[in-house]
DNA sequence: GATGAATGAGGATTCATTCAT
DNA sequence: AATGAATGAATCCTCATTCAT
């Protein structure tokens, strides 16, 4: 802490705090929306300052833009990690569709927030969509998938995979209904029921490293 | 006494301005988004003072709850009318979607709305889901559908037509995107691709009196 | 009623109306003190309409005025009752201030309103004074008081009974407070203990005829 | 770390910030009424901006109750002094009676709004009675007093010198005033008038220091 | 006279942002 | 960098008053 005035720490610090804003601001529009959401409260929620938060970020859209980022990089990286093994496209895009719904239950908070920006910004700034692109049409490619429109797909996808959430937000056990959502996505590409069951039911390969948005106490702070 | 003559005139008159103002309500979510949306701009929009929005909704959130109803109402009262005519379930849903769909581009204004509502309101107070609730259950009944989990079927209908809705706000072009939106849900509920897609793309029944959202003329506006 | 066309009745009704005002006034600012009283709430009280006041009352300050005299003046001719047949000043003067405080128990909510009245006007309005005046100096004159300051034994007779109505509201049983009020004035104003104490215990005289300020009952109430 | 350092200095401007609050409080309720005072007004007659005030106080029933409670514990603060070099319980109560009514021609300001907010608060918060009726017992057991009813003898001190001071206000000369509203209120309590009376008219023995209410002088206020 | 919808000025409260320390 | 007091624009909401019916 910069109180003791050791000075070689400062870089270091400097994301330090940022990053308890950006995990306060998280926890924040999980509980009260993105626009409800006050700058002092996520201050406070970060136990800072009112006035450090601006030596962060030079706005409140900053802020959004930036939580809305690491909302979706967060997960996306961690499944990352859960699909380089995995070469079926229609494999790959039942493991995202399954972990975004199970993350829910994992990480309420997470999901409360992401649904919340997800909406809230109009332009849909969360290029979330790309790795699952890629999925898509490596699917159709080889033959796993069979949709006629593109975009269409993307819709039944992201669309189902969002209110998958929402139903396990809303106390839906979670494992099943990942399941259960990525079985009628995999019907819904084309692929025959039985295929479509089979995937959206076979055991999970492990997951990235994950921080979770919970408060974080001292042992779990990734960045001393 | 006065009132028996009045009342009918000042019930009229009153249930004209809360139009005004539902009316007005819906466009202004459209721009900025329940959330953002000013009480005086509201007012604004509908023509009159500030204070008589107190007159018909005791707060911002009564308004919204009343919008969010009007919003999904409007349209159901429609569809119903258009599915009335039709006895297999797996049509009535993919009228009902495509129609959804369509509607985005009819009318961007309300879609906007109900896109912004529909996530703002926490619980799901529009209880849109009952008519496609049966419709899921009769083409289930009737071999017409075939899917394991009845909320995860949910999940992908709203879901899906949401997201749809999205696009064609987006810029999508309508028609096309609400069949293929229509195929890709009926296939995720278990329809071959070959019926999905020809029910998908069946002429659509004529649709019922629909009110739109556009800014009512002068004729209908008493204060200018 | 007017409705009915009945037209010989005019001017009673009008007066009728007038008096739901300024009783339902009463009410009204026993609750909530005359500055938290809004116009809309009293028309309520008193079962009119909104604008049906302004028939009656030019404005807000109209009705303040009317109220604080009407509250004073109903207590003070059923008193006049009372004292009529008393002689001595003493006794009169004990009579007013021990009938002021049981009246308080009788009629709460006249009392709340007299105590938030007499102190929300600031010049003295209620020309309460004067009876109390007479008796003041006519005591004096017979030697029953002894004072050397009539603007103090004013401000103690005042000062006390108003207390005194407080503490009944608060709780204190009124028939034996009244009595102990009306001592320590006596004996502010001169008396002996001995005396002061006698006169305040004395069997009071039968009251005249006092409306209550208790909501009035459907017969009275034109509108059903 | 820097809070240390900072602390003090910022504690004593957050204080100052609210006495010129608390100060501006009571020189508007003594001019508007409790119930009248805008919160604007009070912030700008204190000299800081209009949100300031929420700094301060969360709600403007949080300021009536602070401002209550400094307008009596002020004046008694001074009033112990001054009490503290006399045994004499029946004294004493006559010191404390007298004070108050001398300081409504000392302090105008202060004594307006003691009687605003007296009547306004329903609940008797100030809780100034306590050393009044420690004075009324100790008098009573050394049969300096006698009286029957303690209520009753609290309403008679707190009554009649509240009145005597509204007299002071209404332009009666406070130092003859005071004397003789002791002196009714000592015979009240049961003294003969000649010890009343002789006690009434004592030398007052000095005042501990008393802060004005008037408006603070321009050095004390840093921005204009 | 009665009605109650409409008005709009006025007041309370919030909150993003600045800045001196 | 951190702090938190100060700011004032913006918003919500109330309410006395007017007026057409």
């Amino acid at each position: 802490m910069p109180r003791s005035a050791v000075a070689p720490v400062r870089g270091a610090l400097r994301a330090h705090t940022r990053d308890l804003l950006l995990d306060a601001a998280v926890r924040v529009f999980a509980r009260k929306g993105a626009g409800a959401a006050a700058i002092h409260e996520i201050a406070a929620e970060a136990g800072v300052a009112n006035g450090t938060f601006y030596n962060y970020f030079r706005t409140r859209e900053a802020l959004l833009e930036a939580t809305s980022l690491r909302l979706a990089r967060r997960l996306h990286e961690a499944i990352a990690v859960s699909r380089a093994a995995v070469d079926d496209p229609a494999e790959r895009m039942a493991i995202g569709s399954r972990r975004f719904v199970l993350q829910a239950e994992q990480d309420p908070v997470w999901a409360a927030a992401l649904l919340r920006v997800w909406h809230a910004t109009a332009t849909p700034k969360v290029t979330a969509a790309d790795p699952m692109l890629a999925d898509l049409r490596g699917g159709r490619r080889l033959g796993r998938f069979d949709f006629a429109d593109e975009k269409a797909a993307l819709d039944l996808v992201q669309g189902t995979v969002l209110a998958g959430m929402r139903s396990v937000l809303d106390g839906r056990p979670a494992a099943a209904h990942a399941s259960a959502v990525a079985a009628v996505i995999l019907r819904g590409l084309g692929m025959t029921p039985a295929d479509a069951d089979a995937i959206a039911k076979r055991p999970l390969p492990p997951l990235g490293p994950l921080p979770s948005s919970a408060r974080p106490g001292s042992t779990t702070r990734p960045r001393p």
